[in-house]
DNA sequence: ACATAGCCATACAACCCTGTATGTTTTTGG
DNA sequence: CCAAAAACATACAGGGTTGTATGGCTATGT
């Protein structure tokens, strides 16, 4: 929707831009939240004095715009698509464990900060809740595909996603490691069934590669 | 540890206590997140100055502190004493979904405010952690006091745990009811077992009365 | 009746953030 | 070469918050 660049020409000097100033406020509100996010912090932060942003943007409302639709851009495809090319359930519910984690697209730092902001915010509030509602859809037509009666299917796609929602909104820091040595035990607690020992390996690798 | 009131003898004119002000800083937190926790609004909130404040506190991080320690100390038993007393495993994962919902010694506002706050703040995701182990090793110990072995008791554990603090993180908005209709379903998911028909029909009407 | 302590109001200094208005420099285009 | 626009700096006004210092009122005890 909005274009991060307007110079079609790069300046000699490299200058700032809106993507710039968007950028700083995504970190800023990974690290420290909405209330942080102040255009007297980013412009120290990125160097300049605050005469700057108000060239780029009309106040800091429309920064934070600009922050939500970024957020939406990044994070909002990656379920469906990862999801969408599952050729069987294990492979999607493992595709699923690994977005949060070792998806370069999809910051679940981001995604915890946006569901914090969305608190203070009724605006926010009401998109985060159509992604969530749009993500867990995703998820229960993934268990429908491999066999899961409807009511079954929506029941444990919510049940996958509050639990990994939940998971990062607590930060409770326990390894990777840790996690997926009890592979088995996620898959049979979220599917109900068993996990095929070879798929399990390889996705260990793949986890263990990344990390 | 703290005393809430100092005074032996309520004074004639009821006059503002400690207990007083930590109250609006616990609504104020639910409300609004800790950064609005600010002296002067509460001050307005309850009518006096800020003189007051100052008389009871040394300074605002005096008042989080007081506030985070009764969040401890309503919270935390509660989910003890609820599974302590299970006698068996469908009573334990049913008097754990009222914690949430119908308990009024437990905030589940206060406590996903708290887990937000603790974003921001070191000390407090330090201590919020603490209590999350804690609880999730309660629920644990009654998955293996009904027939699981250990691991599988303690994923369990956090699959219903990580999904309960996930859907109350996200606000989902949908009813009671709703989720009450599927009882079956979500028992199933979480134990692998399968939930008596009396029990599901009990469990529903007290629901439906308190709610 | 008077001193004391509890409880609160008032006033002040310091700081931080926003938004706007207005310069200043550099680049681009005709 | 000159005008215009882009990108940023500077300066100012307004508001909000914290903490402290100090003063005033009221109840209590002796």
């Amino acid at each position: 929707m909005t274009s991060l660049r307007v110079r079609t020409v790069e300046p000699a000097i490299p200058t700032l831009g809106k993507a710039d100033w968007i950028g700083a406020a995504l970190n800023c509100l990974v690290s420290e939240g909405v209330e942080a996010v102040q255009i007297t912090r980013l412009a120290k932060a990125l160097g300049v004095t605050r005469g700057s942003f108000y060239w780029h943007f009309t106040d800091r409302q429309n920064l934070l715009d600009c922050v939500l639709d970024e957020w939406r851009a990044a994070n909002l495809p990656v379920i469906e698509q990862e999801l969408a090319k599952a050729a069987s359930l294990s492979e999607g519910i493992l595709a699923f464990f690994a977005i949060w984690e070792i998806n370069p697209q999809f910051s679940a730092h981001l995604d915890h900060a946006v569901r914090d902001w969305a608190r203070l915010d009724e605006g926010v509030l009401d998109i985060v809740r159509r992604e969530d509602a749009q993500r867990i859809g995703t998820i229960a037509e993934l268990f429908q595909r491999f066999g899961f009666e409807e009511d079954e299917a929506e029941v444990r796609a919510r049940v996958l996603y509050f639990a990994q929602v939940g998971y990062h909104a607590m930060d409770f820091g326990d390894s990777i490691k840790q996690r997926l040595a009890r592979l088995e035990h996620y898959y049979l607690s979220f599917t109900g069934q068993e996990l095929d020992n070879n798929e399990a390996e390889r996705f260990r690798q793949l986890m263990g590669d990344l990390s």
